[in-house]
DNA sequence: GTGGTCTAGACCACT
DNA sequence: GTGGTCTAGACCACC
């Protein structure tokens, strides 16, 4: 599997990184006891540091998507696939609610919401 | 103009502020001229820092919402109401993006995302 | 309050600090919105890692015994005392479980590990 | 004599090793002068690395309680069997120790010790 | 001032 | 080789 960082976002990098092992968990790239880079191999793959990639290990491994053997590696834990894909549905959610939330703040109709969502999903 | 600042929330101070006098201009409540509360007096009756404030107004005199005279105080451009219904329209847009992006990383067809978005519009 | 660290124990900084803050919330020291000392203040005043000190108020976020507040400081949660208690407890049943499987295993008698219990508690 | 190791157990695997060889020589299942596995076909048995199985029969043999031959293989040591016994009580006691401490730190008193403990043995 | 993130090293324990 | 912890600095955003 391929990551890719964007220095310039301004989303965290160990967010980047834990959102593409999720995604890549929910499109079966990874799957259940696959092994993960080292936490070294990828840092220097990436060239970021070891530390930014054990953070996002840490927290996948704190939300259960991996298991940390010491002086292992780190695997794909046994998630139910779709419980993965809810989790991140929720976040899709989340985001959605906040842009209905500006636009009514905004004087917005439903219709005109409407309108700019066809538009975008295009 | 009552403004309300929620703590808890993730959103910075400052833009909980920002938020709201465009809102105010959108809807009329704010019109042309219109003085705006000192930095010091709404700083007391929020009790956030008068810092905080501050980068309020700077930031929505930089986006030309409002005018500061030194010595006076800030006052409500004359800007026209549909520039910054734009101007928020297109913040809008941007949360509609990120959320199809993020839907569709995730496995989601435009099908589930058009399900799942009429659901949260009701 | 007053945290204090043993540089020799093989117990990790982060985790003696995150043991001292529950038990101070647990004894009524720490109650809630107390605020901690800055991340900056305690890794000076206790000679360690600013980053050591995050790590455990981190973690305490994490599990929800303290609230972080982005330029401002970290708090105590409005927890139930009784709670934290309760998940503390958790945790001594956890040593207690794990001594009475050892003695088990290496062929002590129930009477056996009672005598050794009352000689510990004195 | 047959080994079992738990992979996801929080015990490294050299010390439950140890473990069971200690447990079997109190039981009298491996009597002095008993030949233990060699370490290449005892970790080849148990698919862990040859280096982990010598780690823990090193440390059994700084502890006294195995031999090893250069070229020949590990024998189960001379030691009397009430030592080994002995050996293994004092860890007992320092779980044990440690859980009073725990127990103590978040507020329980002696009597809530006794009674949890009584609970824990049955 | 505060927390949030990141770096480039180090040492240790486990495999 | 691996992960687990820690350091001493840096830059940024927020108050």
């Amino acid at each position: 599997m391929r990551f890719m960082i964007h220095n310039t976002s301004m989303q965290p990098i160990y967010e980047q990184l834990m959102d593409q092992i999720k995604t890549g968990i929910v499109e079966g790239t990874l799957q259940e006891n696959d092994a993960l880079p080292s936490v070294r191999a990828l840092a220097k793959e990436l060239r970021i540091s070891a530390l930014t990639v054990k953070k996002a290990y840490d927290a996948l491994e704190a939300e259960g998507f991996i298991v940390t053997v010491h002086g292992k590696g780190s695997y794909i834990a046994g998630t139910d696939r779709g419980l993965v894909q809810e989790a991140r549905r929720r976040e899709v959610e989340e985001l959605l609610e906040s842009a209905i939330q500006k636009g009514k703040a905004c004087g917005m109709t439903e219709e005109e919401l409407r309108e700019m969502w066809e538009l975008m999903l295009e």
